[in-house]
DNA sequence: GTCTATACACCGATAGAC
DNA sequence: GTCTATCGGTGTATAGAC
């Protein structure tokens, strides 16, 4: 079929376009990506963008929706044998790794212009509410095996681990290089589970 | 002395200045924060901010070397009685306090450009490297009286404490609303030290 | 030194030819 | 649907009157 295959053309210049901006937002945060950044990342003008998304918020949204999806898919794929605790150090690894490999961190905490207008989008709110979700219940289960702290609030442990993943440690400790990846990841993980203390 | 008095007035309307920037900048970050901003709420001309500061890079500079210097002067005010671990600990609350007060994060991990530039500013370069100097024999001491984990690298310790200072978490619970500030920074001060396990 | 006015560059978004 | 060209708006920094 003719017009599934130039429809499958548009997903994937779709996808190659939020590659670009998932780097840019990586590199240079969202307010000092410009459209023309994008635009020379694709390899296409910059009026084009706007046949696939209307704005440059609608751009980063649809950028970190795709990657809250696929946290989503990771977290439901995990295997079924692993502890709850097992589940979230899992996750969290598994988002470091990713920003080691060029990915933006999941809480856009770095634009307070780019949270205001996510906090709008709808598919991005429902997106995060669900992630969210599964989360507090992993955080809640592992608190009732004990292997959580019992006396912090659900909600303390799910934000500080949620600030991990985006955690700039994990940018200090990279350009020291005197650690590679895996030392890198396995620190950030074991020192907010297991704290600094001796 | 009139030409002392009108130095004066000058100085404290050159602080005037850099708390106004002190605050858009904990506000609405660095790269958000225009110069008409500045002078919006100092309440005086956008010109007359170059009589004070050659640029935006400068003018964010000296706000982040007031603050550091402040940090410093914190620290060297500690009781002399306070074991190493307690000195830091002190050190992380009371710059989450700050924060909560409306100061600006240490690290300015929200730009890259005013990453960039600071990175230039030689008075800049010189405080930072003059608290870590200070932080990093606290910490080594800590180790060395068991205190905190001995089988970490002291970078791994440091940046961490220096990533709480500006962690995002802080923000996520004053949002809920559900705990008071003492509450919150006693929260983060805990899981930096003490981990998320039971 | 402080003000107003403006130069100059850049960015987001759109128009219109093909 | 992709390109080039451009509009409208905004931001940093400066000029010049007072």
């Amino acid at each position: 079929m003719r017009l599934s295959f130039k429809k499958q053309q548009f997903e994937a210049r779709a996808d190659a376009i939020l590659d670009a901006v998932n780097l840019l937002l990586a590199k240079k945060g969202f307010d000092l990506m410009t459209m023309d950044d994008v635009a020379a990342e694709v390899g296409i003008a910059k009026g084009s963008l706007y046949k696939h998304f209307a704005s440059k918020e609608s751009l980063a949204a649809a950028a970190l929706c795709r990657m809250t999806r696929e946290t989503i898919e990771i977290l439901a794929g995990l295997a079924s044998d692993l502890t709850p605790l097992e589940k979230l150090k899992a996750t969290l690894r598994w988002a470091l790794e990713r920003r080691l490999q060029g990915a933006v961190p999941h809480l856009p905490s770095t634009s307070v212009a780019l949270q205001r207008s996510l906090m709008l989008n709808i598919s991005y709110v429902r997106l995060i509410m669900k992630l969210n979700a599964e989360l507090k219940l992993l955080v809640i289960a592992a608190q009732n095996e004990g292997s959580l702290d019992r006396s912090l609030p659900h909600e303390v442990i799910l934000y500080t681990i949620y600030a991990r993943s985006c955690d700039p440690t994990l940018e200090f400790l990279r350009t020291t290089g005197r650690y590679n990846d895996e030392q890198t990841v396995a620190y950030l993980v074991r020192t907010c589970f297991e704290g600094l203390n001796g």
